[in-house]
DNA sequence: TTTTGAGTTGTTCGA
DNA sequence: GTCGAACAACTCAAA
């Protein structure tokens, strides 16, 4: 009887505990398993700096669990299968479902390619807990609104984790593959030394920060969230976005959690972000435009500054704004930025400066180690009022009051702006406002050793209103016939 | 088909 | 300092 031989293709599954791909594959007679990098070939995909230094290490540790079998190879995912297939005589093809729309379309016709050739081809749920198609509304068509979404995502019955392979079979190599270091995933320059402090890759830290969470910080989760010094925040979206842990994984444990009103709330505020997850890739899914275009047609007439200077400006985390300066330097330092700083250094480039919304997600795409299409652009998209349910335009955040409220002791803005250290708390958050004897002793001289602020906030935020009331009655017609091809393309 | 209630995370102003 | 209202309609979802 000849043998069956299975290939696991490892995506953003990395994972071996439930991994549904992996438990199929080890069922057969031979193992070969494999990652392919394969976002060389279009530029506006391909993947970020950050997000490389994560995947080299998630899949060092992978290739670990597996006994140093993973095999890594370069190029077209499809071409490279195809080759696999014919040297080993492979039967059967298993990997986990991907939501890029690119990647898709790749994968249909990839399992379509392997079908005609008799091969079995098969794909699983790995890394969501509902399917975008399996959530609609009465009439079938896709929610735009996440309340509705959510309570409807409340309701439906999420599947457990899948067991871990008992055995693994004999593992394959291939003499074609290449090395770990051959992708190139490591910066040239020193950038990511400043994430060793702060992240491990891979699925035991994913497990064990996970672990942690649980124990010491989902306590205070609800109210200490909105405090990018409380670190109350799971730091688990670069785990989730590779797949190293999974979200079923996480329903999971916490039904374990204990059974207090305020453990019920603080899970129910963890499943709620859990949901914002979801509700991104169910909006990539249905709108697989979203990460370039405003879903909103009247946004296209948005008269965006487009201004290097100023956009370099906020990068590099010297806008004059305490807050928006941390924030951006955690990013820069530690490939990772606290959710509420996310959403008040986003306002301040799109409202204040009026950058266009796609100039900051690509600096978010480039510098986050959780860099994910789906979450990035859906929240730009809520940022910028763009979106399908967005934040309306009359609201824009306040860096210096959004500062005094969630980072009142300073703690946060200390920590990423040293050079302010020595300041109170009462002009910390407005060094421009403090006296100068105060800045003197506090060793600061104002566009120094620290910008004046950039800008003047409500300068600023009346333009954007201009600006927001604007478009809405700039060429109606012309926003009404795209708003209507938009819905006739659906 | 029409109607009704509701919409992640805010700010400012004036009493 | 604290509080409620205004911001400005509009679209979505469901009855």
């Amino acid at each position: 009887m000849s043998q069956e031989i299975a290939i696991c293709w490892f995506r953003q599954d990395l994972r071996i505990s439930d991994n549904p791909a992996l438990l199929a594959a080890a069922e057969h007679d031979q193992l070969l398993p494999i990652y392919v990098l394969d976002d060389d070939s279009a530029d506006e995909v391909a993947m970020g700096g950050a997000s490389r230094w994560w995947l080299h290490h998630s899949l060092q540790s992978l290739n670990s669990d597996l006994i140093g079998t993973l095999q890594f190879f370069r190029g077209d995912a499809s071409v490279i299968l195809r080759e696999l297939c014919q040297r080993h005589n492979v039967t059967h093809v298993y990997w986990n479902r991907c939501y890029e729309p690119w990647r898709i379309d790749r994968d249909r016709e990839i399992k379509t390619e392997l079908l005609e050739q008799g091969i079995h081809a098969e794909s699983f749920n790995a890394s969501l807990l509902q399917e975008p198609w399996a959530i609609t509304k009465t009439d079938g068509s896709p929610y735009k609104v996440f309340t509705p979404y959510y309570r409807r995502f409340m309701v439906q019955s999420h599947a457990a984790p899948k067991a871990t392979p008992r055995f693994m079979p004999s593992l394959l190599e291939d003499s074609h593959s290449c090395s770990l270091s051959d992708l190139e995933l490591l910066p040239s320059i020193n950038w990511a030394e400043g994430f060793k402090p702060h992240w491990q890759p891979g699925e035991k830290w994913a497990h064990k920060r996970w672990r942690s969470f649980l124990d010491e910080r989902l306590n205070n989760y609800q109210q200490g969230r909105d405090f990018p010094a409380k670190q109350s925040v799971s730091g688990l979206s670069p785990h989730l976005h590779f797949g190293e842990i999974s979200p079923r994984q996480l329903l999971q444990d916490l039904q374990y959690v204990g059974g207090s009103d305020t453990d019920n709330d603080n899970r129910e505020h963890f499943i709620r972000e859990l949901a914002w997850r979801e509700f991104s890739y169910y909006l990539l899914y249905h709108w697989p435009d979203l990460p370039g275009k405003n879903l909103r047609p009247e946004f296209d007439y948005f008269p965006w500054q487009h201004d290097e200077t100023l956009l370099r400006q906020w990068q590099r985390g010297m806008t004059g704004y305490p807050l928006v300066d941390a924030g951006m330097r955690e990013l820069w330092q530690t490939g990772f930025m606290h959710n509420r700083v996310r959403m008040i250094t986003a306002s301040f480039l799109v409202k204040n400066l009026r950058q266009d919304w796609r100039s900051g997600a690509a600096w978010f795409w480039d510098c986050l180690l959780d860099a994910d299409l789906a979450s990035n652009s859906a929240s730009w998209q809520w940022v910028a009022g763009c979106g399908t349910d967005a934040a309306p335009y009359f609201r824009i955040f306040n860096p210096v009051t959004q500062s005094e409220k969630f980072d009142p002791g300073g703690d946060y803005i200390r920590q990423y702006v040293p050079e302010l250290a020595a300041l109170p708390n009462r002009y910390l958050h407005r060094p421009w406002e403090a006296p100068d004897d105060l800045l003197a002793q506090a060793g600061i001289t104002l566009g120094k050793d620290y910008p004046h602020p950039m800008i003047d906030l409500a300068e600023s935020r009346a333009a954007a209103l201009d600006a927001f009331a604007a478009i809405k009655t700039v060429e109606p017609t012309v926003a009404v016939n795209q708003a209507a091809q938009k819905v006739s393309a659906l």
